[in-house]
DNA sequence: CTGAAAGCGCTAACAG
DNA sequence: CTGTTAGCGCTTTCAG
């Protein structure tokens, strides 16, 4: 810990006006000698500027929040560098708020309220449930907001979607050409914004495919929800399933070790498909089938439209989507020695 | 997107002065009256206070900055975990910054000089290298900062260590205790703080037991460099190893990658050990035994010494330890089909 | 090119 | 209990 200079100090050093100072500091309109004896005092002082004052004075801070409902999420990681990379790129500091205490939509509400207290400059929210209440509270953040995810229509905000639906049906339409027959699908919560939206994708998909579906869904989307509900799915009366689609990564994994709890061979006799394809679908094994929602992208285009706006504050509200795409593993192979065991 | 309203529109509106409306909104003196006019005034407007004059008329921002290296490693989830729930306890707003560009220390001293402007009003840290450059900028710093590390002696800074040496002295002892005895050490970079005490702890360990041991470094701490590096040893002339001690668990599970492409099977011709007890232990298989250093206590720890030191500049600097706990699981069982495959 | 002065929004003496 | 006033540190007119 050490003490922090003050403009006024270095004017004083330099035997200058503060705003001489200030003006040397920040390259503007100054003689080359007024600007040497300026910057040897800063340096001597070791003076940096205070942002506080600063921001007071400019009405701005430099700075863009990312916030977040899950930070053990590798979704949300990957979604941070992509923010990250172009934050840094415009000359923003990013800052990152875990939203995910246990009371969900009401921490996201309380974060926004608290950005009305002009913390940063810009907001990027990932919200797992989008509410009225929520929409409404966006409406009246006074700094620009960014969201990744589905707003009702006509919201009109800045979002970065994708296409997590059609992203479910490719896992659903891959399983199908592998000879799969009963299938089950593993969801988070329904009342989720991704929940619904995964859930539609694979009703949709499995409506004209000769299969037999059934849906569950886990207390949340983690690995050790999807295992225990995965263990109801994998244990129930009837013919068993011979394939799993889950609604994201964590999900699969729990589906995993159910899977391996219950010796039963993957993807011998199961198949196991995630969503978002984070790095875990690489560290477990069998490797994990997934469908990629490029996270890292929709976290570079949610700050590409954050910057725009903050930019220009008038443009019309944009809406960008990105693809999704199956990236095959092993937990999908086809049957390799089926009915083995 | 709406506008902000400012205290003296609330005290117009309430027909008060500023002053006697900043007293009303802040709780102190101030008639029921009073109190109740200006209430209503500032909910009519949405008024809420501004960060950026507060934090420039008091002195304090209220935030607090946890730098992390390395985002996508769990262990720095789980210390923030740790941070997040003494930090907001205090009534501080934590906010993490990712210092793990392509330039490490660069990156860190970075920061730290950033700070000086004045964002927080307190600085966890957890580097990954510590140079003495580094520590002269600690002391520079105007805010108060807490290592989750180690510092040299008599730095005087507060600092959470644990004593991961022993940490790993406890995998090499359960090792050999299972019988393993050609145990090859497979560390990150040695010329990182983690790296120099993992390597001692291993030497240390070895040294009184009748074991054939080895060292070997990955270019990382992460999973692709450990399998990488696992290969090599693996795939080495001479008698095979029957145990890999690695400095952290993305290396050991590397290391399982490397003995499942080379068909080894684990625990039965080799058994492996991570450092850290992540979350990524038990979603592997088999289940990695790991040595936990309690990264969410470690958090804690920090920031309660954070927040003592924000309250009391004065006092002296404090170095707390946790310990390492043996985690075993799977990957480490006792040979129990002996020269299997 | 430079200095004096105003003021960003807020809190904290200080008088009344 | 309340209003007036002085700044926190900085940028930016506005005159010189």
């Amino acid at each position: 810990m050490a003490h922090r200079a003050t403009l006024t100090q270095v004017a004083q050093r330099a035997g200058v006006s503060i705003a001489s100072a200030s003006r040397a500091l920040n390259g503007l309109v100054a003689s080359p000698a007024t600007v040497d004896k300026v910057r040897r005092a800063a340096d001597d002082l070791g003076y940096v500027p205070d942002a506080s004052a600063r921001a007071l004075k400019m009405g701005a801070t430099g700075q863009i929040t990312f916030a977040v409902d899950d930070i053990g999420n590798p979704v949300y990681v990957e979604m941070m560098t992509g923010v990250q990379e172009v934050v840094a790129a415009s000359g923003f500091r990013l800052q990152v708020t875990a939203t995910g205490g246990t009371r969900d939509v009401a921490d996201v509400l309380d974060l926004l309220r608290s950005m009305r207290r002009g913390y940063a400059d810009g907001l990027v929210l990932s919200p797992l449930r989008v509410t009225a209440e929520l929409v409404a509270e966006i409406a009246a953040t006074p700094i620009p907001v960014v969201v990744i995810g589905r707003l009702p229509d006509g919201a009109g905000v800045d979002t970065v979607m994708t296409d997590s639906a059609r992203g479910v049906a490719l896992a659903v339409e891959h399983l199908h050409a592998q000879g799969r027959r009963r299938i089950a699908f593993l969801n988070g919560p329904g009342d989720t914004t991704p929940g619904a939206a995964r859930r539609r994708g694979f009703d949709d998909a499995v409506a004209h495919l000769d299969v037999v579906a059934s849906t569950h869904e886990a207390a949340d989307f983690t690995m050790a929800a999807g295992r225990e509900a995965a263990h109801r799915i994998l244990t129930a009366a009837g013919r068993p399933v011979d394939a799993i689609v889950a609604a994201n990564d964590l999900l699969a994994i729990g589906a995993l070790h159910a899977a391996h709890d219950l010796g039963l061979d993957v993807p011998g006799r199961l198949a196991v498909t995630g969503v978002d394809d984070t790095s875990l679908a690489e560290i477990v094994h069998p490797p994990l089938t997934s469908v990629s929602l490029d996270s890292r992208r929709r976290g570079q285009l949610a700050a590409e439209l954050l910057t725009r706006r903050i930019e220009d504050p008038t443009r019309a509200p944009q809406v960008l989507s990105v693809p999704p795409l199956l990236h095959v593993r092993g937990s999908s192979a086809p049957t390799p020695q089926a009915g083995n065991r």
